[in-house]
DNA sequence: GAAATCCTGAGGTACGTAAATCAAAATTTG
DNA sequence: CAAATTTTGATTTACGTACCTCAGGATTTC
């Protein structure tokens, strides 16, 4: 049977209310009968039961996202799935409020992060923007001690708990370890292979990383990979599409594509439009409905993906292990990197 | 303000034991009262508060996992994961018994069934192994509604609730493909190329599966990738080091290798005498201690896992699921294929 | 040594549900 | 219509913890 508040009592020889005077650190206990409790609740093993302390507490804990108001098929997927939590949240004993703001803004993000403060949450999720006032806006949700998680977009070095997301640099270096791989044969001649780059904006921090993994790989292990300058079509179709159909025309020789960013529709459009005998190979970020599409047509053949359903669960879990002062279960958080072809398709 | 058992009492105008009564299906209501109860439940859109349920009835789930004493890497894991899962069981109202079964053994299997059956847990997990006592022993269980749950291997159109282990056609179906990109270029010439299958025991499904999704996209996609006969290597180092060692010696042109069991240390062990001047494409499946080392070196090329802590957490999370009458979220428990190169090792 | 402060015990209520008892009311049966 | 039966109400205890009050004992302070 489980050790009760009960048995400590019993054990240590003291009432009730002593024993939950020391548990729940409340004063009034003089240090020799703290210690006669502390003993036997070692000596026991005692746990406390969250179940029935959060019933008595009839506690719901609060937690908010701040999520960016992006347009893209990933966020919109992002902003779903935190939707999915707030709708399980009342059987799970959260109460989740989802905060917009304007995308690739610090400011507003800072803003956001103050607002929230001022509520004392029971912990925060936000997709991060590297910038130095939103370390110092997190840094005091921190000293205010609101557990904080980041999201999809990390905040490193500074004092958020932990980070719900993929390690973009090994994401950056799997899509050059397989281009390397799929190009070096058919796609190759001796002089080498050209490979386009499409990212967002160089300004954010994940695709800066996912480039640096990149280019690392293939400056290594494939020297006469050749990449050209970055494309930044700032994750909108439209500039996207623009952006690549004018590399391919201007570079006859693009044997591979990396897109590292969130224009994906706009790449592929692109793609089709260049036709079938331009059949560049194509790594992509994210699975959505259009990369699924281009995956299975042929048009895309590898799509890295990280999964925003787990990022969001692995995010509520965390944040509320640390508003109980619980461990994390590091296995069970990492968010890994899923490589899609269009033979493992989910 | 979440509705209680008490609201729904004023709300119908019953008594609170009469409520009871209705929710927990308990005799002595007639059905105009039932009917109002239910009426007041839905317009308030109550759902029981688990915890506090649980914490009534002093609930704990008792679940039995039934493991294969396999020697293999991955089933040590997989051991090691339950027993993590013990460990952590006495917060999460779970008690967890291990039962050990000789591998590969219907009968053993179909025993332990029988004697978990007697027990009545709450809910069983088990590497099934596809035969008809075994589909019949678990029709038993079914029939005595006891929640089940197949791990790693499954027992496809048997009374299960629930498969917590990855799609093994997809895996195979991955694994050719990666083959056939990888292959295609320096290692092929005009004649095509040999691959080599090691398999564990063509008699365990998982293996055949891998092999069927193998040979599809090999066959229709890569037709100039000639695959040798199967070595059966049993999941036995010694066994299988001699017989990929012999395999090499007698095909002169093997340039790709694809290890769908568990015989990786002795398919390591024969590649390392084989030297450096004959370095097949190697794919193998799960990652483990030397899996992930031969990937480092260079020796292996990528690696196919699944993995079994996330396998065993969500064997948990169904059969509470299915223990409390609740739906599963499907998105989260579908186990994925990691697919890992050395650039995305965790 | 009295007054003030600090510690501790005893007891209760609450959280939301389960489960039981016993009496009263309603309904059915003969 | 009375007796037997079924249905319902009222009330209680329990699960394990949190949190509150109040009284009285132990210490400290002056």
């Amino acid at each position: 049977m489980k050790p009760t508040v009960h048995d400590i009592a019993k054990i240590a020889g003291v009432s009730l209310a002593t024993v939950d005077r020391v548990l729940n650190g409340r004063p009034g206990v003089r240090s020799v009968t703290r210690g006669k409790v502390e003993d036997a609740i070692t000596s026991l093993g005692y746990v406390r039961d969250l179940a029935a302390a959060n019933l008595a507490k009839s506690r719901t804990y609060s937690f908010v996202f701040i999520l960016p108001a992006n347009d893209n098929s990933f966020m919109i997927g992002l902003h779903e799935e935190v939707r999915g939590a707030v709708a399980r949240s009342s059987s799970e004993r959260t109460d989740i409020r989802i905060v917009d703001v304007p995308p690739f803004d610090p400011g507003a993000l800072v803003t956001a992060l103050e607002t929230v403060l001022a509520e004392k949450p029971a912990g925060v999720a936000f997709v991060a923007i590297d910038a130095p006032e939103v370390r110092a806006a997190a840094r005091r949700l921190s000293e205010a001690g609101i557990p904080m998680v980041t999201l999809v977009s990390d905040l490193p070095d500074s004092s958020r708990d932990h980070y719900a997301g993929i390690d973009n640099i090994a994401a950056g270096r799997t899509a050059g370890s397989l281009m390397g791989r799929f190009l070096s044969g058919p796609l190759m001649d001796e002089r080498g292979a050209t490979v386009a780059v499409l990212a967002g904006s160089m300004l954010v921090r994940d695709h800066r990383e996912r480039l640096e993994g990149f280019s690392t790989v293939i400056a290594h292990a494939y020297p006469n990979v050749h990449i050209l300058p970055v494309l930044e079509g700032r994750d909108d179709p439209a500039l996207s599409e623009a952006m690549v159909s004018e590399a391919l025309r201007r570079n006859a020789d693009i044997a591979g594509i990396y897109s590292l960013g969130a224009g994906n529709r706009g790449l592929i459009r692109a793609l089709q439009k260049a036709g079938a005998v331009r059949r560049p190979l194509v790594i992509a970020h994210e699975l959505t409905a259009s990369t699924r599409a281009a995956l299975a047509d042929g048009v895309i053949d590898a799509v890295l993906n990280q999964d925003a359903g787990h990022e969001v669960r692995s995010a509520i879990r965390v944040l509320k292990a640390k508003a109980d002062g619980l461990p994390v279960l590091a296995a069970q958080e990492r968010i890994r990197i899923d490589i899609f072809l269009k033979d493992n398709l989910p």
